[in-house]
DNA sequence: ATACGAATTGGGAACGCTCCCAAAAATCAG
DNA sequence: CTGATTTTTGGGAGCGTTCCCAATTCGTAT
């Protein structure tokens, strides 16, 4: 088996421990070849260097963590969560990190969460994912100085990394798109209002509506929970006030919409046009022709991760960044006139 | 900021290291008073060990690896791996133990995959998804004598720890109630038959038939892939062979089955009973009334994590385990006469 | 009180690595 | 060919633990 320690391969290679650190490290001033000749001794033995060992002395574990504070429910129905772990997970491999993964379900789990986040030796710095559960803990996380990016604006963003998409933009520019080709009556099923995302893409479809001159009417809004069932509800109940399109705050909840509607006898985009937010690579077969925003999935790992390696290295400035999605016009809208 | 180590805090405590040591790890062999006087200490000092110094010396790291090797489609679309993700976390939580995540898409992956698993002071142990992808993982590793838990039955089973759930039996009592239950002509729509869990649902099926006396038709199996889209498809294709039972073998597959019927219009249960498999906490409100086979999916985790700590602790016999189903009735059957 | 065994405590060594500095070797200029 | 400079190499120290063994303290029976 594969035990060997540095000094071992250096015996081996008639060299110092130190010279072979420096050949596993890619270190300058080794000769070629005995730089070769080392090289040659690691991959016959296969060896490789004890994890712990080195993240004990460099004090860096090259591990970060994924906490995901969660219910159940949600994550299993959402496709958000597979994408985002997707995402950062590719993001962490990619440079060299270990992604450890943390589901939490509510306080207990969040205590030690945040015990095991703390412990030193054990993560270089941590992704919290936004939602109405994490808040507190990402507020403790912050005191304890662990390097954090939050994935998804937080409430308390004073002084703290996050990434999110640029939701109040997106749905602004979706809204108005809307009104510009002919839609008058435009209704939305939010995503829930305790989180950021629910009250940002609602603030977008306010400031939409606004900016195109049509009047806001509190009986076009039904709030929702991102989930289809919600959809389906927030159908059922807006129809009942005529609107000529519907913005869902996630494409579940639009196939909810669209479900509710076709059970009502509407059609989509003939009586009401629908859109969605998000985008998923893989459709739903029932509605491949959804016009939705797409979020640009893994960039936002990869701009994660960007910050989280800073805020490693540096510990210094704070990063907020939001990233462009792009607006897809399928068949779910149509032009009225 | 907390970095202190255990020389500070047996000084601060008037004790030596060892004795903190002891304290620490619940050693017996310390004094009551001198245990509280350092947890006293500790409590207010946020002492916490060193994840590293301590994976160095004891050489365990207490984190676990669960390696999916997926494409990326299959990731998103499929509730099973959040699921699977989640008991697995769980699981690991509950025994102190930090979960890394391995998204492997491809050989590149597998290979660096591999390379980490078996870095010494890294993984104690790591569990692997079982399917066709990663097949070839499965036998490196098991090669490496990295302890390795394998979550669904593996094709090349010879000594390797596995948990699964018993498709073949599950399917068999479900195909045997649509037998007894009036079900003359009992179709199926399989999942992939390059894995061993399509492979195993299909037998079930095939051995339902068999031991309920009803002949094996070619016609009546359709091969899917687990997806809703396949399960449509499928679904189209079976009717023109007039079925009166469809068993599923994923409820995704099933979802499209109905889909399919219904909009082809006939009814489900009326025209033809709908059986799936899966049975997943959130069923999607579309088919609220599916009869399903129930994965017990907490306990899967859990005994996954059982075997494995065995595997850490003795690397001595293989355990090969199989979990028990649960067959639930709902509204997608009917009884026939 | 004294001695003896048991319980408690302390300090050294080791885990395998990186970093630093000094020694050795190679290179170069005069 | 010598001395100065640069490059390469080797060994010691230390990271923060745990484990082992020796030293100390404690309790108890004589």
């Amino acid at each position: 088996m594969n035990n060997l320690n540095l000094e071992d391969i250096a015996k081996k290679s008639g060299v110092s421990r130190s010279t072979v650190s420096r050949v596993v490290n890619d270190h300058p001033n080794v000769s070629q070849k005995v730089r070769d000749r080392v090289l040659e001794v690691i991959r016959q033995t296969g060896y490789q260097p004890h994890a712990a060992a080195r993240a004990l002395v460099s004090n860096k574990s090259m591990t970060c963590g994924l906490i995901l504070p969660r219910t159940v429910d949600s994550f299993f129905a959402d496709p958000y969560f597979p994408s985002l772990i997707q995402s950062i997970a590719q993001s962490c491999g990619d440079n060299d990190y270990t992604l450890s993964l943390f589901l939490s379900g509510g306080e207990v789990d969040e205590d030690r969460i945040f015990q095991r986040v703390t412990r030193r030796g054990f993560l270089d710095g941590v992704f919290v994912q936004s939602g109405n559960l994490g808040e507190q803990l990402i507020a403790k996380i912050v005191d304890s100085k662990v390097p954090l990016v939050v994935l998804g604006r937080p409430f308390e963003m004073e002084g703290v990394n996050f990434v999110d998409v640029n939701n109040i933009e997106a749905v602004e520019s979706a809204i108005t798109y809307l009104a510009e080709t002919g839609h008058k009556r435009i209704a939305t099923v939010t995503g829930p209002l305790v989180t950021t995302v629910g009250l940002d893409r609602r603030e977008g479809y306010l400031k939409g509506l606004q900016k195109s001159g049509l009047p806001i009417e509190d009986a076009l809004i039904y709030e929702g929970d991102f989930m289809e069932q919600s959809g389906y509800e927030g159908g059922l109940e807006l129809i009942r006030h005529a609107p000529d399109a519907i913005f869902a705050a996630s494409d579940r909840i639009a196939l909810g919409v669209i479900r509710a509607l076709n059970e009502q006898g509407l059609s989509v985009p003939g009586d009401v046009s629908v859109v969605g937010f998000d985008d998923y690579p893989v459709q739903p077969p029932d509605a491949p022709y959804l016009t939705s925003i797409r979020q640009p999935l893994l960039d936002f790992g990869k701009k994660a991760m960007e910050i989280l390696i800073a805020a490693i290295e540096n510990n210094g400035e704070v990063h907020q960044e939001y990233l462009p999605t792009k607006f897809i016009v399928r068949r779910s809208t149509k032009i009225r006139n």
